[in-house]
DNA sequence: ATAATTCAGTCAATCGTTTGACTAAAAAGG
DNA sequence: CCTTTTTAGTCAAACGATTGACTGAATTAT
């Protein structure tokens, strides 16, 4: 059963398609007697009809279709925040979300841009899951946002998280505690999140006079929970004057956590430990709960979209560039004040204590 | 700068649309000379000519758009894995998506049927992102397909996870390894999925001669890492003789974990532990390593879109109404076989030796 | 009474693509 | 040489919605 089209409400009313059109977009001002108008509305409601977004958009030379290319975001548990938040936006501005997943490198993506080219998108969101970079093919639809990405290939508006701002955030609360000697655990690779996280952490270890933070930067090849648990044991048999640990995300903070309680070590007693990202999974089930930084994967989104269809509307005087937007600490209760002296730690069990203080 | 359109491709050949359109789509038979085809070809390659979709369409009265109504989908970490899935594999069918996210009523999803009408989608997907219910509109479109959830109202084709079969597969290695004492943590809610697990535990409990399964259920209000450590505690205090735990998810598995760790309970030396889901950052993150089963969210995606295209091109005799797929046994670290007695827990730190031989 | 204006609509072209029907010229057949 | 067939194309209608230009009747103004 087809759908009603106009001309199916035309004859249904016995007028002229052309009226019909008019009365329904409401552009009937005075071109129709009430008692047509409202026997039109009600012949259109009754048969159900829907407009035909093809044949407008056809004739209007314009749709209101916006192209989302994801890049291998899929499988990560941001990737809904930021792909819900865009199509909502997008949603509530009446425009729709054709979404193609992309992999990250130009001929996947020329491929994409070519797909959205034949439905005739007005615009384009490119999004990454992390924070990354990605390499555009030499043909660019003209309205396009990058998502939590960045490209050397071109300059487009570009949304991503502040990382420095927001890491600033955790590594304050411990400055402000009294933490002195605080290391880091972080990726190797050099992402633009880790570049500045990085220059977070040296900052705030010069504001806060933090000792020999150079020498407590380890760095881990995977950012995982394992490697975050390895990276813990190493630096807290290493440098046991250590009383906070950054990590670069929460895996490797779960990571710490474990290595942590193997050693008997108290969170937060007698070491704190904050994370990033604020995956709830982790974060909200760790115990104590993890002290993190939620970036603001549904602000992007919805920044990305707005930012797309204002550009597609022309209403944008000056295009920005780069937008970074701050995330959100998330105090929970793996961060207190320092503990007075330096322990030794080892595989031994003489400091059983911080357990048993938990469980009072 | 509009695309360039037939009527541009024609032009610069010197023939007529027609033709063109007839080249470009391999039906020139005998209508065509090959220099005036290959001329055309590349006249269209230099153009960059693409067709515009939504003309093809509305002339053919057939898109090839597929709409994926996502029940508040895109927050959780499944997601990604499904709607990944779905749109790869329409892709591979040369078959777009159009991503819309509702909530779970059928105001939301009635409004968002008329959406996907207006754009003339061939077929719809609804997905949910646990295996749960759904109550549909009266008005529906004609192709649908669900994927993770079911409906009461109306027959469809359905693509479910095998929560019975799945959840066995780990009792059942439980049962192998020689348990007897098995505890379960469950949702209090009755969940499709719940049921099923539920099911497969006080089977699996008959086949293996388990010890009064009924009085080892604990009904948890949320399934998160909070109330599994709750429930362990409370269960391995009240039935010290427990020698396994079989989480209804990895979340509360998590919670299990932490729990035993503060008891001073190895794990898997004294007790094992199992739970669903495979979400890689618990279940490969804690130590040890979770053993659990994955959830065939990819295959159902891809399942769904394929069932779905079937549908939409009448290539499917007979619908099939539900199909189950089978979730995947992922082993790590977390079972063993049941140690010799039973031991009685409390907060003690009698038995800290479990910890000693983790780390031998 | 006539002209001007308003009212209540209709007409027709257009967007880009597809395709059955048509045609003019060339080639083949008798 | 005339007919038939093949080759190499063109024509035109259609899909559904939009909208500026038009029209015929009724109302108002002069």
């Amino acid at each position: 059963m087809k759908h009603a089209t106009l001309a199916d409400v035309a004859k249904a009313t016995g007028v002229s398609v052309s009226l019909v059109s008019l009365v329904l977009a409401g552009k009937a001002a005075k071109r129709c007697s009430p008692a047509v108008e409202s026997k039109i509305k009600r012949a259109a409601k009754d048969l159900g009809y829907r407009a035909n977004r093809l044949a407008r958009s056809l004739k209007e030379q314009q749709t209101r279709t916006l192209g989302m290319l994801s890049i291998e975001v899929a499988t990560t548990p941001y990737a809904g925040q930021l792909l819900s938040a865009a199509q909502k936006t997008a949603r509530a501005h009446d425009y729709e979300l054709l979404f193609v997943e992309v992999e990250n490198n130009p001929k996947s993506i020329e491929e994409a841009f070519g797909l959205l080219a034949e439905h005739q998108v007005v615009g384009t969101i490119i999004a990454a899951y992390f924070h990354s970079e990605v390499k555009l093919p030499k043909a660019r639809p003209k309205n396009l946002v990058l998502a939590n990405c960045i490209t050397r290939s071109g300059s487009y508006p570009t949304i991503i998280p502040a990382e420095y701002a927001s890491y600033m955030q955790s590594l304050k609360l411990l400055g402000i505690a009294g933490h002195k000697h605080v290391g880091l655990i972080i990726d190797e690779v050099e992402w633009p999140a880790v570049e500045g996280r990085t220059k977070a952490f040296l900052d705030a270890a010069q504001n806060f006079d933090w000792v020999r933070p150079n020498e407590r930067i380890y760095k881990v090849s995977k950012t995982i929970a394992e490697h975050g648990y390895r990276a813990t044991l190493e630096m807290m048999v290493r440098d046991p004057e250590i009383t906070a640990i950054a990590c670069y995300n929460d895996p490797l903070a779960m990571g710490a956590y474990q290595a942590l309680k193997e050693l008997r070590i108290g969170i937060p007693e007698q070491v704190s430990v904050v994370g990033f990202d604020d995956l709830e999974l982790i974060s909200g089930g760790l115990r104590p709960g993890l002290t993190t930084v939620r970036l603001p994967h549904y602000q992007m989104g919805r920044e990305a979209v707005e930012q797309l269809i204002r550009i597609c509307e022309e209403k944008d005087e000056k295009p920005m560039n780069a937008v970074e937007i701050q995330g959100e600490l998330v105090v929970r209760d793996s961060v207190s004040v320092p503990r007075n002296s330096a322990a030794s730690y080892s595989s031994s069990e003489d400091s059983a204590r911080s357990n048993q203080e938990e469980e009072k």
